[in-house]
DNA sequence: CTTTTTGTGCTCGCTATCGGACATATAAGA
DNA sequence: TCTTATATGTCCGATAGCGAGCACAAAAAG
C-alpha cells in the first residue's frame, strides 16, 4: 500500500501520516521554478513526488552552483523550518513534477508532537550535508567531464528516465564552468555514443559507457543515499 | 556568568545544562587526532570550547577535502547521534583544543526531553551545511588565491590567533591542489607582507592586506554562522 | 654531533579550462 | 511562412594548476 509518492510521507506510520494528511496539499513543479531563496523565510516545506529540485548557491558572477539534488526520497526545507526559518540556499526545479506541501508551522507541530517524524526529517536533513560535502570534494579534485557524467546519472536515477530537459548553458552555470567547456566534453561524450543531445534535451544512450566516466562521488553519494534511506525508522 | 566555554553549551537554559553536564566529560583535542570516521559509528560528541575540528571528505587519490570547520560556535557528529549514529565525514583536530563530550545515548535521550536543547543542536547542524555549501561553489569557481585566503582568515577567526600551525602538504590536502602550487601562493602571499611562514607554520602579518585577496564565500559563511548563533533559542 | 626525516623552493613541459568572439542552426513566435 | 530569439559549434590566445622530479634546509632522532 502506498500513502505517498514521496518516500519520506510513505515510510511514516499510518496514524502519524493520517494526522499529517490533512495539511497536506499537492502542488505542480514546473520547470525552473524557484521554491526556496537564499537568506529569505521559508513559507513551504516540499516533499517532493516527482521531478528533482536543485539546491545552489549564488554566487556573484552569476553562477548558481549545485550543491544536492533532491527528488522523491527527500525533502526541501524541513530543517530550517524546524528551527530558524530562513533557507540557506535556493531551490530550483531542475525537472518538472508534482509535490506535497506543508507550512512550516504546521510542520514543526507535528514534528515536536511525533518523534518517528522528527527522527525521520533529521535522518533526511544529512542527504544533502552529504551531497554538499561530496560535491565541494569533487569540484576540487575532478574533471570536468568525470563531474558532467555524474550529474546526469543522478538526474537519471532521480527522474527514471533517460531523457533530460536542459540546456548546456543552464548546465555550466550549475558546474561552475564555461558553456565552452560543456560544449566540448559534451560532444566528446556524444562521440563516445554515452549520449546524445539536442537543443535543450539530452539523452543517455549508454549508460554503462557513463558510468565508465564518472568518478568517486556518484557512488559515494549513492550508498550514502541508500544507507539513511534504508535504516528503519526508530 | 559562564557555563561551559562552548558556546552551544553555554546558551541552554540553566536547568538543562545542569541536567545534562553530569555526563559530559572534559577531553583534550592534541592537533591531529581524529575525533570521527566516515561510515564508521559516532562514538562521542564534541562540545569543542577551543581549538578546531575540520570536517573533511577522503578521496581515493589521498586528498582530504575540507568542507567545513567547527570550533567553539559549535558541535560535532550531533544530528548523527541524533539518529542513524554513523558519521559522514572524517573529523579532524587542525588546531589543539579541549572540548565537553557527551555519548550519543545520552545526547538523543536529553535531546528528546528538552526541546530547546533539541532546537539548538538542529539549528546548529545547519552550520556545517552551509559551510560545505559555500565551499562547493567556492571550489568550483574561485582560485587557489581567494580560497587560500579565506582559509586563513577562517582559522584565524576561530582561534583568535594569528599564528597556527600546518605544513603546506597539509593545506594542499585540504584544498584539493598539489603542494607546488600552495608553496607558489604562500610566497606570493609572503611577498604581498600579509603572512610570514616557517617550517610548519603560518602567521597572519596582514589581515586587511588578506581581507581584500579573499573571495565573497568567507563573508557569505560568516553571516550564516552569525544570523544562526545569534538568533534566540526557541 | 651526526644522520635521517621532513618541509619547502624551484624548474619545466603539459593539459584543462578560461574568456571572449563570432558563426550557425534550431525552435518558437508573428 | 518568415522572423527572431536562443542554443550550440568552434576557434584562439591566455593562464591556472598539474605532475613529476630534484635540491636544499631545517628539524628531529640517534
Amino acid at each position: 500500500m502506498s500513502q505517498s509518492p514521496n518516500r519520506i510521507l510513505n515510510s511514516l506510520p499510518q496514524n502519524i501520516f493520517a494526522a499529517v494528511e490533512p495539511h497536506l496539499r499537492i502542488v505542480n513543479l514546473p520547470f525552473g521554478d524557484v521554491i526556496a531563496e537564499t537568506d529569505q523565510c521559508v513559507s513551504n516545506v516540499y516533499f517532493p513526488h516527482s521531478g528533482i529540485i536543485s539546491l545552489v548557491v549564488e554566487m556573484e558572477i552569476g553562477d548558481m552552483i549545485e550543491t544536492a539534488m533532491v527528488g522523491r526520497d527527500g525533502v526541501v526545507n524541513a530543517t530550517s523550518a524546524l528551527d530558524g526559518n530562513i533557507s540557506l540556499h535556493r531551490g530550483l526545479v531542475q525537472a518538472e513534477g508534482a509535490a506535497s506541501v506543508i507550512s512550516p508551522d504546521a510542520l514543526r507541530k507535528f514534528a515536536d508532537e511525533f518523534t518517528p517524524f522528527r527522527s525521520i526529517l533529521i535522518r533526511h536533513e544529512q542527504v544533502p550535508l552529504a551531497q554538499a560535502q561530496q560535491s565541494a570534494a569533487c569540484n576540487a579534485s575532478h574533471t570536468m567531464e568525470a563531474r558532467m557524467c555524474r550529474w546526469l546519472l543522478r538526474i537519471r536515477d532521480l527522474t527514471q528516465s533517460d531523457e533530460m530537459k536542459l540546456t548546456q548553458e543552464l548546465l555550466a552555470h550549475m558546474l561552475g564552468v564555461r558553456r565552452t567547456s560543456v560544449s566540448l566534453v559534451a560532444s566528446t561524450l556524444q562521440q563516445a555514443g554515452w549520449i546524445k543531445y539536442r537543443r535543450g534535451s539530452i539523452q543517455i544512450t549508454d549508460v554503462e559507457g557513463l558510468r565508465s566516466g564518472v568518478c568517486e562521488c556518484y557512488e559515494k553519494v549513492f550508498s550514502h543515499y541508500e544507507r539513511l534511506l534504508l535504516t528503519g525508522v526508530t
